[in-house]
DNA sequence: CAGTGGTCTAGACCACGCT
DNA sequence: GCGTGGTCTAGACCACTGA
């Protein structure tokens, strides 16, 4: 019964949805704790008097968190805390510093070039901007505890974000400063992930040997608008850092 | 008008709820293209004419779309086939054979060996039997239009599968096996991605240089009661396969 | 302004697991 | 039989887009 007061308040006036304010108050129950991995959770109907919505919304609610991989149904028991962990990736579009703390880890950057230069052809095309238009390319080394993890190359339209060749993000996300300074919402991102062999200055900036693969990876992100803002190339150590999946198959019948 | 017609009947004394038959008829025009990338799909009140149900169910259906990626809404505009094609692996737990069909080649086999060994402690432990009890292991090497793409060992527990080590998995999908004989239904699974250094026979059977890196898979496969039924270790040529990632990120206020 | 998707309600019936 | 989650209905109000 105590355990009543502690459910946030989800206020029906605030503009955010109910739905998401349910969903946030859980998520933030399963990772402090309160709710532990195995746990059963309250019963569907209880969880509508709790947080005093319609059985509809409250699924909506539980329905993403079992998507994001918290939470697993069972028709006829119960709902329930994942017991193994789901790692980090598997949970969503999340920034590297995001990632790192996820796995519990410090993130950290160094940054190696900041500047702007004219787009190349290909690149014009992925941002969706003019070939020659000016883009911000900004060279980072990533670290995970003060090791070395990978390298980062990301180029942005200058005329989108102007002034962002001076931003400092030595500790600073990228995407949280493009948020606060220019309100940029992330929303998707496309990865693909191949095998190169990494030599020369970037084999000394990982601290590898030369010629060690390691992970390479192009993505594409864009913001709610459905506009690529941001082309990243990264070549990742990879015995610092794996690809880690959880896939759920559509339904069949 | 006449298009009317074309609507697949959505049969409600079906065992197959409506949601779902809506959703694998969405899924059919997108991807046989009676439904082009880019154009706007009717609205959700004519989409629920169409196929005579409330306005809830349809949203479930079209949601289901979005997550896979192959719809894109925009409120006050409306509902589209999103234009740039997902990639396979994206829309979520498929088989290979599956995965090479979506990317139009020939998925192949070659079973190098069947048979029935003691689980050694770290694999009864995965698939949750006792140590030593016998599992049945498969080893193939995976070929996309006839040319060898990644070796697949795969175990599975001999008790639960009895008779498996006799199957012929050359030109059939294990998955498929697994559901028709012993009525297994994939549900989820946990991938995870490293690189390693391909050499010895490994290298030959994938007809790549000695020392070549590539990627090492581990996956455990789960069944609709969450019970894990097969683990898989793969190594995968780095040339011919490449992991796309479509992510999207939980919506923030 | 009309039309779109986004959120939410208060019911209903069903399939499943357990006891 | 009872409690669980799974599906479905027929409404309602809101926020956003574009003419």
């Amino acid at each position: 019964m105590e355990d009543l007061a502690h459910y946030r308040a989800i206020s029906k006036s605030s503009l955010i949805p109910m739905r998401y304010q349910i969903e946030q108050d859980m998520r933030e129950r399963i990772e402090s704790g309160i709710w532990k991995p195995g746990q059963q959770l309250p019963s569907e109907m209880e969880l509508c008097a709790l947080y005093k919505v319609s059985r509809t919304t409250m699924r909506q609610a539980i329905s993403h968190l079992v998507d994001e991989g918290l939470i697993v149904r069972e028709r006829g028991k119960g709902s329930f805390i994942r017991d193994s962990m789901i790692t980090a990736g598997a949970r969503g579009l999340t920034s590297f510093s995001d990632e790192m703390a996820a796995l519990g880890k410090r993130a950290g950057a160094q940054v190696l070039s900041i500047h702007r230069d004219p787009a190349s052809a290909e690149m014009a095309k992925r941002l969706r901007i003019k070939e020659e238009e000016p883009v911000v390319v900004i060279k980072r080394v990533r670290y995970a505890n003060e090791s070395p993890i990978g390298i980062q190359v990301a180029s942005l339209p200058s005329e989108r974000f102007p002034g962002l060749e001076t931003a400092d993000l030595t500790n600073q996300s990228l995407y949280t400063y493009l948020q606060q300074r220019y309100g940029v919402v992330v929303a998707e991102a496309e990865e693909i992930f191949t095998i190169t062999s990494i030599s020369g200055t970037d084999a000394q900036l990982l601290m590898i040997a030369d010629g060690t693969c390691g992970f390479h990876v192009e993505r594409l992100t864009f913001d709610d608008n459905k506009e690529p803002f941001e082309f990243v190339t990264s070549l990742m150590r990879s015995d610092r850092y794996r690809i880690q999946l959880f896939l759920r198959a559509p339904r069949r019948f």
